[in-house]
DNA sequence: CAGTCTGTGTTAAAATATTAACAAGTTTGT
DNA sequence: ACAAACTTGTTAATATTTTAACACAGACTG
């Protein structure tokens, strides 16, 4: 079977048409993340070598990726705070308010459901749904769990983009298709399985077994040396 | 402060001498899983070519990934499921059972428990320990959480070097600290914080915020075209 | 207000990682 | 036994990502 051409890396481009990579883009959240505890504690200047320090990301990295998207420091002083973190927000769009989707109300739905409340202001979970029956109405901070055949109206009328899923990889793909069928562009999957989408459908996966098993191979390593 | 000279990337050498990378450890655990998969399926034989269709990565990748370790294929035909198992359980590590602690039982502390009892043949999970007094002694799928000043005498006593850390950002240090004067050297960690750690141990952090508002920006990135 | 100091932004170099090409074994069929 | 069909393992070419170097801009000093 010959396959056809794969079409280049589709990462996206800035204004400058520079290419930004994945990694980078994996950046942006934890600069994020530093930048409203910096505002937090009153910082109103920070220098891409402090910014290091906290991120674990170096100086020059650092500066190199924020330059991506504009100049947003002062040469011999550094980057306002409020002002690069506008930016960012602006950058990975999470200044609206980003309604998601939940799909699995099991051990680890719950709690990235309740985790996501309390803890991320950047995403709203609209809903949070379940096939068990005995899941139903059950609640989740004052969410209750709704059932698969209300999940198709909730994502049409609140124009739902993003879902996570936390159920069995046996039914994973299955969950997708529906989800897809409804709308939903962007998948967060917990479960270790490879998932498939059309073209258009971002997936990504946070396989947290993959996690802890490369650990092991470094914790191992160690004893060698 | 004139920085020292950063030392190389710590990435270590296979048989050959040549680097293994990151990524190339990451989709180990992969390859892992879908062998354990087509071998329950009672699969013997697989190509790199159908390894390509379950695991994502390209035929051409695997092939280069699998041979970074030694030749376990047979030209025309493909690899034997089982032997090359059995090779990659030696190179990850998870050929001996591994122990590991969690320290948090918190909702995310629980549901990784229970997870990696019920679902991870290559782990064991020796223990789970938590500040709250609350906590103590409540049981997960059998085992008791126990009191952070049990902690020490369990790694002592069964030597255990790996943890998985779920507790809030703010005690995140302080745990870590604690676990690395017990002896831990290889830890997981789901607080959203940056760790230190003196050389030699090894941190891998597992941010899911990071991950949901990666995929956010990716979502929105697509409307634009 | 010239001169110095600091830290960004940009450009160049080095290191990593992926993709492609193909030579070298294996099996199968005749 | 030989040719055709496959599929690995290796080497070469590309692409991506990180690191380094430094010119330049604003701030501060005396
Ligand atoms: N819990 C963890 O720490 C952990 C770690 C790594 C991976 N995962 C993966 O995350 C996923 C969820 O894990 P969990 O521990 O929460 O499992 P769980 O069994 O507690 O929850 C799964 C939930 O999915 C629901 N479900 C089943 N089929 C469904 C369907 N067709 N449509 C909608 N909902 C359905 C079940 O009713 C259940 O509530 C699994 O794929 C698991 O492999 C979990
Ligand atoms: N739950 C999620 O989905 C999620 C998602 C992303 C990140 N996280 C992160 O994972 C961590 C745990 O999240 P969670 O939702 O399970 O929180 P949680 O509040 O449910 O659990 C935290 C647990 O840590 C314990 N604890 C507090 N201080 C401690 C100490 N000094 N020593 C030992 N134990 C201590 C608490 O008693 C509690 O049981 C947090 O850092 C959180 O930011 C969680």
């Amino acid at each position: 079977m010959p396959q056809q051409k794969k079409p280049q890396n589709p990462s996206v481009k800035d204004k400058k048409g520079t290419k930004t990579s994945k990694s980078l883009i994996k950046r942006l959240p934890v600069y994020l993340r530093i930048l409203d505890n910096l505002i937090r504690r009153d910082v109103d200047i920070i220098s891409s070598r402090v910014l290091s320090d906290e991120t674990g990301f170096t100086a020059e990295q650092i500066r190199k990726d924020l330059a991506t998207f504009g100049a947003f420091g002062t040469r011999g002083t550094g980057y306002n705070t409020s002002y690069l973190r506008e930016k960012l927000l602006k950058i990975t769009g999470l200044d609206k308010q980003i309604r998601i989707v939940v799909v699995g109300s099991g051990h680890l739905g719950k709690a990235l459901t309740r985790y996501n409340i309390l803890k991320n202001p950047y995403v709203e979970i609209a809903g949070i749904f379940d096939a068990n029956p005995a899941e139903l109405n059950t609640e989740i901070l004052g969410i209750k769990v709704q059932a698969m055949e209300d999940m198709p109206r909730l994502i049409e009328e609140q124009s739902i983009k993003v879902a996570m899923i936390t159920v069995p990889a046996e039914v994973a793909q299955a969950v997708v298709d529906l989800l897809v069928e409804n709308g939903i562009s962007a998948i967060l999957n917990f479960a270790p399985t490879k998932l498939r989408a059309p073209a258009g459908v971002h997936i990504h996966n946070a396989d947290l077994t993959i996690e802890l098993q490369s650990l092991i191979y470094y914790s191992l390593e160690r004893e060698k040396e």
